[in-house]
DNA sequence: CAAGTTGCTGCAACCGCTTGCATACTTCGT
DNA sequence: ACGAAGTATGCAAGCGGTTGCAGCAACTTG
């Protein structure tokens, strides 16, 4: 590995200067910093990052937390992280607590202390724990809020309102909610934004769960749904909602008749579902470029947005999974 | 932040006698080492990994590099990646190529100096090019054989060959082949296979292509289907498979009646599709986890394997998209 | 023409940790 | 009781860059 030493006195030239020759290019004369680029790239030279990284107590790289990377809502919030901190000029490290809450704390933790910031989306940690972490590296929050910290929030209620708008002009009388993880800002905001929905259209409200946003977490929701007698259940997300209508066929109910469903993500799953899944479309990739935005001004010490969250819109988008209600017909 | 010499003072040694404490605590006295360690939590030290890897020259971190991050094969994929590196303590970069060739070489070849060990999915690059990367860091290699380079192969002959077997059984006479990108090792598996059981059964084979493993390459492809009169179409991945269901239904054509389709992958997408595509399963994650052993068996210096490449398996799993040919009808 | 600028480069300390070698103190064998 | 072997710690030189400050030459300016 060639040092910047070595194009020193390849270049006739000492250390300093090669160093500014690749960190403040325009302080160095330019017939110089001609010769050192001709060494150094003859050599092939390349900056340490990492010795770099020591010296100026910067990493140049971010990190992103997600509970599930196969999730596609995460995964298209990857992507986004990814792209953007890319053109940054940023390495991103990725890790994932696969939705178990313990691990959370100590993982990002450690990462905190080997990059410049970090974006957290959907952590399920306590407020202190986030409070603690803030106090190691710069953070952004994805769907959850806690004062003073910046974040990029989908509150989702105009989307659930919709849905139960939706399930209600479909002449329901009720609809459960099939509730996602006890500890997510998400789950909460949706489960009251349905309830509150509900009794504005004086609907019944029922809850199940929590689940684990995973199919099979659907597809055991799906019996207690028929014992129930219910018609009409918005899952936590699509993936859940899948589950629920795949075990829902098994049991030959038919969905988008006896009952309806609504699934909250927009992922491609949605639509190519069978039938094609009603449901509340959430711009993941958007919140992944957001908050990498809100990441590097607060980096810059810009301090972006004066501190408020930022909002995301989400929209029912209806498909076949919904009709009316089998006592409306 | 406190460092290592904070510690020492406060504990009345020396730093060095701190630092080892952390990184060979077996050759320091027990007292002193508990005295140590005790002052340096008291103190919240942890040592700082870049100033670590600076000093002994390796970084902890391993990279990881996919052509789409959102497709559920290689959200898989990483998904394990994670899961394994983690195990090994080390951390993980992920930078996604998006297909785009052009970039691929010195993205790569960027990240390639901050990690100890790299793994590429399915990289498009030239075999020079990954040559040169070979010299500067550790690499495996999924789904691309290069001599002398370690690999994780999934050939997918086998289950190729089990999908035109199947359809031969249906009396087909003859099927397409969507093909996915050109310089993708696996799409040329694919093809041969595909393409030498056809001859095998006396069936045509036809090719279109290529395309980009997205669902509007398949949504494209399904119109020139129709106009050349196909009865069975195999995809390059689940993805484009479900492009051409989702058109194929758009110009009322029964998929699993008039056209058999066939995807590859077994993607949760392709078990809720309407109808539940057939697919050859491909072990994405035991890819990744593969790798990643590899890597660090490549990284202790034993040389797993003899050098060779890992084949994993893959197998048909017929469900509704596949049916009789219409004329054997 | 002296004094003050300006532009470029080098010196050397430093970022926080590791580690080969030297040192000092024990312990043991004879 | 004395040298050898072993154990625990400290010293100091790195790892590969960055950067404040000083030095020097060439240029203005009054």
């Amino acid at each position: 590995m060639v040092t910047i030493n070595e194009v020193a006195v390849e270049a006739g030239v000492s250390p300093s200067t090669v160093s500014r020759v690749f960190s403040r290019p325009e302080v160095v004369n330019s017939v110089t910093r001609q010769r050192v680029t001709e060494v150094a790239d003859r050599l092939g030279y390349t900056p340490n990052r990492i010795a770099r990284s020591l010296a100026i107590g910067k990493s140049g790289n971010l990190g992103l937390i997600v509970p599930d990377i196969a999730n596609p809502f995460f995964a298209h919030l990857i992507k986004a992280v990814q792209v953007e901190a890319r053109q940054a000029g940023l390495a991103l490290f990725i890790a994932e607590t696969d939705e178990h809450r313990l691990d959370e704390y100590p993982l990002v933790k450690a990462m905190a202390k080997q990059v410049d910031g970090l974006v957290l989306a959907s952590p399920r940690m306590s407020d202190s724990q986030i409070r603690e972490l803030v106090e190691i590296a710069p953070i952004v929050l994805i769907n959850r809020k806690l004062r003073g910290v910046q974040s990029v929030l989908i509150p989702s209620a105009d989307g659930m309102r919709q849905a139960v708008d939706h399930l209600a002009a479909l002449g329901h009388d009720g609809c459960v909610y099939l509730a996602g993880p006890r500890n997510s800002w998400t789950n909460l905001q949706r489960r009251s934004a349905i309830r509150g929905a509900c009794r504005r259209h004086a609907m019944s409200y029922t809850e199940m769960g929590p689940f684990e946003p995973r199919f099979e977490s659907g597809v055991r929701a799906a019996d207690p749904l028929i014992a129930a007698g219910a018609t009409a259940v918005i899952a936590y997300d699509d993936v859940i909602a899948l589950g629920v209508i795949s075990r829902l066929s098994e049991r030959e109910v038919r969905v988008g008749r006896e009952m309806s469903v609504i699934g909250v993500d927009d992922s491609p799953l949605a639509a190519i579902a069978c039938p094609p899944l009603t449901t509340v479309r959430v711009p993941a990739a958007k919140a992944g470029a957001v908050a990498v935005r809100l990441l590097l001004d607060l980096l810059a010490g810009r301090d972006a947005n004066g501190g408020l969250p930022t909002e995301l819109p989400t929209d029912l988008i209806v498909r076949s999974t919904t009709a009316p209600a089998p006592a409306a017909r």
